[in-house]
DNA sequence: TGATAAAATCTCATCATCTGAGATTATCGT
DNA sequence: ACGATAATCTCAGATGATGAGATTTTATCA
């Protein structure tokens, strides 16, 4: 929980940034925080130096362009994403589909790429849009491959959803659907997320096996037929495969000075 | 500066996920920034639970969701950056350049937005790329209409830079090119940035007449001449001025909310 | 599966530093 | 230059941060 510690007193005024309320003044984040004036000024100071806010001219604060370089270099850096593109380009390239690559953040899905090859921008999912943590392709395509640990109270906890969908209404039922998708290497959904929208996604695997994001290729369900949907699968199947194993290949180089545990 | 208070403490946190470096563990953090073990661990359990921390599987932190989502947040309630796109197409299309939007945070040029028609990457200006600060045409757009006080300490502290680039040598000089520019209403700058690259742009104006950012085209010298030059000045100027007075049009709806200082 | 090592968290006494009311200074608009 | 608002400063009190070491949790391997 967060409030008790200045660590989450700090943070909290980020959260109050939304998609409605982009612009406050200090004397209205004092009122919604709770803090007092040269406290909350304190924390503000900090947090422009750090380039987190911005105060715009008339005194409004606003985020700042910390946010957007962070983002820039965490993309630039983003092995998953510089080797993915090009597959994601293919996919749009051969169907008329958007093609998306997701990462696990553990309590998150986060489309960190994305191309698309029709103007329907209802089917485009562009990069930092959440995604729906226990419905569609992609989360189903790497929860299939957690570990029993992580799983089993995962299902637990989601099981109405799980049922809702049709996949079991037990978690012994549920679990033999994911042993399914690991068989066939794909998950796929069918309107799940969005109605009339077909999902295919394939998770993508860390060099020490953990899947860490998924590909998704998401298609009007009236523009597929079996056959596509197979080749479909197919792509994205050996799309996400080459995309583990180049990860793995060129290890980052933090991971080499990284201490070994057996090692020592 | 930073490091007495903690809200300094944690954010610099933050600071050594660098490009060369994307991936720490938290005893690397230690041995780095110099905190206890509990000490660091409380720090980034507060930036995980915000979401600025992500854990990989290894033990290994990188940067989080938070902050792909927030950027995401920006872009998408950036009304600057909603109204200017079309125009970064439409020059696009006229001319085989690159169009960018660039935003003026004070101490720092970010660009928010950009577009490309060459397929050289080396002209193109991905959103969240820093722009320098006293070159270019774009940094000069936004200066020449800063009000005095703001304008002369900065051309007193760049004025090497400005006598390099041919601008003037002493203040008074600089501050007659400055002049020029709002005369004109655009800035040129010839390879300042990028050999061989020319840009010309323009400021966009917040409603309370401040500039807040500019619009700018860059191309290849040798693709351009006396006629092209002018054609795109004179598109440029033109849609900065309608970004500008549509940024005015329909104000955030925090504007009506903000408490007007004359009002009471 | 259980043993073992490493990682992460907890405990708690000390004291650094955070806090907030009010005064003061800087900034802005006319 | 003036008046009004915004931002910062001062300072005493006390809250909450800190770090050494113990403990628990998690991961690794036989």
């Amino acid at each position: 929980m967060s409030g008790t510690n200045s660590a989450d007193r700090i943070l909290a005024i980020l959260d109050v940034f939304t998609e409605e309320r982009l612009e406050w003044t200090p004397d209205e984040l004092m009122a919604e925080l709770g803090y007092s004036r040269p406290t909350l000024y304190r924390y503000i100071k900090s947090l422009k130096e750090a380039g987190f806010l911005a105060s715009m001219p008339g005194g409004c604060m606003t985020l700042g362009p910390r946010v957007v370089e962070m983002d820039y270099l965490m993309q630039k850096s983003d092995r998953l994403v510089c080797l993915g593109e090009p597959y994601l380009k293919q996919l749009c390239d051969d169907h008329p589909a958007s093609s998306l690559l997701v990462r696990w953040y553990g309590s998150k899905l986060l489309c960190v790429a994305s191309e698309c090859s029709t103007p329907n921008a209802l089917s485009s999912y562009p990069r930092g849009r959440p995604m729906p943590l226990a419905r569609g392709a992609i989360s189903r395509a790497i929860m299939a491959y957690l570990p029993r640990r992580q799983l089993e109270p995962m299902i637990a906890q989601n099981l109405t959803e799980f049922a809702s969908i049709g996949l079991g209404s037990t978690s012994d039922e549920v679990m033999i659907c994911m042993k399914q998708i690991r068989r066939q290497g794909v998950a796929i959904a069918y309107g799940e997320v969005t109605p009339g929208v077909v999902g295919i996604a394939a998770p993508i695997f860390s060099d020490s096996n953990a899947p860490i994001a998924a590909l998704c290729v998401t298609i009007e369900a009236r523009e597929t037929d079996e056959k596509r949907l197979e080749r479909i699968s197919d792509q994205v199947r050996a799309a996400a495969a080459n995309i583990s194993a180049e990860l793995g290949k060129y290890p980052n180089q933090t991971l080499e000075e990284k201490p070994f545990r057996r090692q020592a």
